[in-house]
DNA sequence: TTGTACGCGTTATCAA
DNA sequence: TTGATAACGCGTACAA
């Protein structure tokens, strides 16, 4: 069976192909009313769907949107090991189906791949997570492509973002651990490589400073975003032997921490105390119940697709979009 | 800065758009070396990208596969609970974007909604989870439509799938879980609505009778595949007392039972057995380590990738394809 | 209401 | 052998 056309509708209804372009687009005013209902009907009964692809050469938006997530170093696969970016995804997808829109899903492993894609499928926009940078996003910039970066610490003042406060919410997050069973280690991703990771440093150690605790390098372990990193790290708190309390960066770093503690039959919190960050639906689902830093990683995605189209709808959208955290209180503190 | 078209390209080379086009699809025999240079040269110059909408409408492909997740009861929303689907999807977007496809991800929440996306965005083919009746497929049959189903138990002997043993998988789990502490339960999703929740029923039902077992209705537990049902399954098991092992048909529902047993200061595995199903990275990051059964997720998505590619392309394809699942010793056993 | 040019890349046909 | 011309596919929008 070949494509239905709008040309098929057309000859179908003894018409030209404006007037049905004209219903499809609901201006009524330009065409009689029973032309309306014998052109709906027709659609209805061949089953057209207008070609997005014909649409978008025309001029008008492709309806796509990229979700981009970047992954220069490490592997360029398993983009969800951290069900961050598929729970955030979800709010996405949910929020751009309802608007109609499409979702392309692409890492992106080199700085010319962004924008290759965005030229390949004619994005509409994307969403784009934790640039801090902009070699990846400059030559985009000449085009005005939309774009909201999630997460992202980029300098430049002319993209849109959204983020939440890393800093303070690691700040009370560490103000909220700090309750002298011992010392209080960091375990986090590779600090020098993403000024999120930075910020919540920072946050961490105005805390410390502010109860007065000695800041100590050595008490800040970075590694990989991974179960097995947050292990690792885990392992050589327990050779140190004066720490007490642990925050860790994301969930899947304080889930590993965790598993290493138990498995070496250490009790939590009794003899150490484990903060996450993120609220994942895993971690939620875990025991002991995990106290971490909630985001509302749905909602934050939800809120993305709202962004991203106004953006593109050239909405007022102020550049800097904060999101709240708050800290969910669970067992392992 | 506009966008770059061929047209550009050909007049910055003082040549014709057929002619850059030969050259950017290889047919070198019909232009001179000079000019295939001098056209790469400009293509790479002034970032040229073909748009694929062009090449769509113009009768190539989209390039576009869609990854189609229907979610027809439940909630329209958080199709990520389950990290089955993310890791799977994980795979798909790996092998694909490698190929240079793109991946349209979608719920798709009424029957017609899949017909609709195709045409929509002129798909070349999709990947379409666990629908077992062609009601949603049906219509676009008439297309030969390039459509490999995942999981899937549909009578119909017209499409492509690709499926795991779970009759056999579940027979092989519960015969490895059969050791006496008790009888032995299962715990799944509702059973009437899918087929392959049928066949692990059934793999369990054959293990129990093989055994000597009497085969007992109600101790096959039914709710959503969701942490939250695990838990409530659980529940019942606790208050029934003769259960000893637990089969859960998905991890995440057997991270519901074990979070519960475990909030009721029950012992795992020495007061109960649990096991799981399909093996997703967090569960094999829990503590203590899940027994469950294992489906090489992510690998059956770069497969995925692989043969819906091979069946757009027609190339020899087998209409089932199964792929093996294997036992993973954990500690909850 | 309708005819028609346009946007972009592909390919068959024609010309050098 | 090499390159140019033109038609095609589909929806939009302006002119008629």
């Amino acid at each position: 069976m070949r494509r239905v056309t709008i040309n098929d509708i057309a000859r179908e209804c003894h018409t030209s192909k404006a007037t049905v372009s004209y219903v499809i687009n609901g201006r009524y005013n330009k065409v009689s009313e029973e032309m309306v209902e014998k052109v709906q009907r027709a659609i209805k009964e061949l089953g057209y769907v207008p070609s997005l692809n014909a649409k978008s050469l025309a001029g008008r938006g492709s309806n796509l949107i990229g979700v981009i997530i970047p992954q220069m170093d490490v592997s360029e696969k398993l983009i969800f090991d951290n069900p961050f970016y598929s729970e955030f995804l979800s709010g996405i997808e949910y929020y751009l189906r309802k608007a109609g829109y499409g979702v392309v899903l692409s890492v992106v492993t080199r700085d010319n791949r962004f924008e290759e894609l965005v030229k390949k499928w004619n994005l509409d926009g994307a969403v784009v997570f934790g640039i801090d940078n902009d070699s990846m996003l400059k030559r985009l910039g000449d085009y005005k492509f939309p774009v909201l970066l999630i997460d992202s610490y980029i300098t430049s003042p002319d993209y849109y973002r959204m983020n939440i406060c890393d800093e303070e919410a690691c700040y009370e997050a560490t103000k909220y651990l700090l309750r002298g069973k011992g010392r209080t280690a960091l375990v986090t991703g590779q600090i020098g490589k993403s000024k999120l990771l930075e910020q919540r440093a920072l946050g961490y150690r105005r805390a410390l400073e502010e109860a007065g605790e000695e800041f100590d390098e050595s008490l800040i372990f970075q590694g990989d975003i991974t179960f097995e990193y947050g292990q690792a790290a885990a392992m050589q708190i327990l050779k140190r032997g004066d720490v007490g309390q642990i925050l860790a960066t994301a969930d899947i770093l304080a889930r590993g921490v965790i598993n290493c503690l138990q498995s070496s039959g250490k009790k939590i919190p009794e003899e150490y105390s484990v903060m996450g960050f993120d609220d994942t639906y895993q971690s939620r689902n875990m025991y002991p119940r995990l106290t971490t830093v909630g985001q509302n990683i749905s909602d934050r995605g939800e809120m993305a697709g709202r962004l991203i189209l106004k953006i593109i709808n050239h909405e007022k959208v102020e550049k800097e979009n904060y999101m709240d955290c708050h800290i969910i209180e669970g067992d392992t503190t």
